[in-house]
DNA sequence: GGACGGTGAAACTTCAGGTTGCCTC
DNA sequence: GAAGTTTCACCGTCC
């Protein structure tokens, strides 16, 4: 490249060649903003774009646009985007329509677009085949996703009659290392997931719960015939990993013999009949975790001295193996998790792991998360959260769907301990992570169309409740929150009067559109 | 002499992905 | 491990 900035990425160069050939690329790249950066290198040297109409989608695809948002339209007018998890679902599902349609020529994409997504492409250009690892910096991806960037090469359904996939290696030797690893070598074997813990946990539970198997001896006939116990060999350590797993379903009360009696690691293989208790059939019915199940009990049982905060509830739902990955401390993030943790110290639910124990970094990065989600309920724009947080809008998108989801979980288990004061706080506090809002918003999130937005807006106008949406008339309304919802607020207001729902009397909203 | 601004090198920071549930006062 | 970002020392210029 010209001048002294920075030369383009070759992966860029091959990128902008595609386009010159009238076809169209998919950019693999290792990071999001990685992603980011790439799409703005090649819009940049498009020249004025034309796109107007998709780049203002884009753009609108929120409320309130973000600075992603405003960068991903400035891309998308030339044609470039850019795909990962932090978009919007909307904005993802554009993207992949436009390039299906021929708008856009280019996608700068993270791994998301290798799985599932029907969006083949003329030429694949991977820019990096190795990732961040953890522990010991950079390291080759698996050959499996290699394939699976790969096979993104070429349409077939549009008659191409090839499709070019290229891996970029920074030297000679790591193309000998990239050829021998990706193009010769073999596909590493298929890993049965059920060697994960969690799942491993969730299944028993499972199968036990819906009366598949009724005995320690069924069980181990189960797993004997799975893949995973195919894969493990080790019939003994197997069973060790069974019987544990046993144990602690019976420990924490979601299974018992038919009799009430407990079910231990020694009942595995025996023919002593047991179920799931009640407790543990719910737990298997939510689909969680019986490990978070357990943990999210424990912490409601000290909930009996003092009604949960929403603190509490969001710290205690992010220490859930399902909420993973939290957020992490960042090197200026240190101060304020001390703060928030001196601050929230007495309410917490769950024990304060020893400094030294290695959950400790995760019990902090549960407190970033709590407060991301506490400020995220105090009605934060998702621009200051991706500033303070480093989370970007499809990241909250997806952390709140799993945040309500737990929370539901803890809903449908306090009746289980007779906690029937945190049940209202659960609900409440759920409606409030779906939504982004304080709890004085919540009388008019019932009304379909009005959300976090338009009640905000309801509110500011005076109308903070449905008496006073009863009284307002539609012309204001319509002036707050525009006609076409107006009217619909009013139309389910009347409704109300008009119909009245069996069981409910008149004048009395149920829950709306939360039921 | 001191304030200011531009520059480049060194130090520091961060890093992919995504499915589950839906009933009760 | 690598790329992007921030910090900081250094130098020249202007008043």
């Amino acid at each position: 490249m010209e001048g002294r900035t920075a030369v383009n990425h070759p992966a860029i160069d091959l990128a902008f060649q595609t386009i010159g050939l009238g076809k169209q690329a998919i950019v693999f790249v290792d990071t999001k903003q990685g992603a980011e950066k790439a799409a703005e290198d090649i819009a940049r040297r498009i020249g004025q774009g034309s796109q107007q109409e998709l780049a203002l989608r884009l753009l609108n695809a929120t409320s309130a646009p973000t600075r992603q948002c405003k960068r991903l339209a400035a891309c998308a007018k030339h044609g470039i985007a850019f795909h990962h998890s932090g978009l919007l679902p909307k904005q993802r599902h554009l993207i992949e329509q436009a390039f299906r349609d021929g708008t856009v020529k280019v996608i700068c994409a993270t791994t998301t677009m290798a799985y599932g997504i029907d969006t083949p492409a003329f030429r694949v250009i991977m820019r990096s085949l190795k990732r961040f690892s953890g522990s010991w910096g950079a390291d080759w991806i698996p050959t499996l996703e290699y394939h699976q960037m790969a096979g993104r090469a070429g349409r077939p359904k549009f008659h191409d009659t090839h499709g070019e996939a290229i891996a970029i290696a920074k030297s000679e030797a790591e193309q000998h290392e990239i050829e021998e690893r990706y193009i010769f070598g073999r596909p590493e074997p298929m890993e049965s997931k059920l060697a994960v813990e969690p799942v491993l946990r969730t299944y028993i539970l499972s199968l036990i719960a819906t009366g598949f198997v009724r005995t320690g001896q069924q069980i181990s006939g189960f797993f004997a015939r799975t893949f995973w116990a195919h894969q493990y060999k080790d019939q003994e350590k197997l069973g060790k990993i069974l019987e544990r797993m046993l144990a602690l379903l019976g420990q924490w009360g979601f299974i018992q013999t038919t009799h009430g009696g407990f079910v231990s690691a020694a009942d595995l293989g025996k023919e002593t009949p047991f179920a799931a208790t009640l407790l543990g059939r719910r737990v298997a019915e939510l689909y969680i975790d019986p490990l978070s199940a357990h943990q999210l009990i424990t912490g409601l049982q000290n909930t009996r001295k003092n009604a949960p905060t929403p603190f509490a509830l969001l710290q205690l739902i992010s220490s859930a193996l399902e909420m993973r990955p939290l957020l992490h401390l960042g090197a200026k993030d240190h101060d304020a998790v001390q703060a928030a943790l001196l601050e929230h110290y007495h309410e917490l639910l769950m024990a304060e792991p020893s400094t030294y124990d290695p959950a400790y970094d995760d019990f902090l990065n549960s407190i970033k998360t709590a407060r991301f989600f506490e400020e995220w309920i105090d009605e934060k724009g998702e621009d200051k959260l991706l500033e303070a947080y480093r989370i970007r809008p499809g990241e909250i998108h997806s952390k709140r769907g799993r945040a309500e989801w737990l929370l539901y979980a803890m809903e449908q288990l306090a009746p289980f301990l007779k906690l029937h004061d945190a049940i209202k706080e659960l609900r409440k506090l759920r409606v409030r992570v779906q939504y982004g809002v304080r709890e004085e918003l919540l009388p008019l999130l019932r009304f379909e169309g009005v959300g976090r937005v338009r009640a905000r807006r309801l509110y500011r106008a005076g109308l903070k409740d449905i008496g006073d949406l009863k009284k307002a008339d539609v012309a204001l309304l319509a002036r707050v929150i525009g006609k076409k919802t107006a009217e619909s607020v009013k139309k389910q207001l009347g409704q109300e009067a008009e119909q009245v729902p069996s069981g409910r009397r008149k004048g009395q909203l149920g829950l709306g559109k939360f039921e």
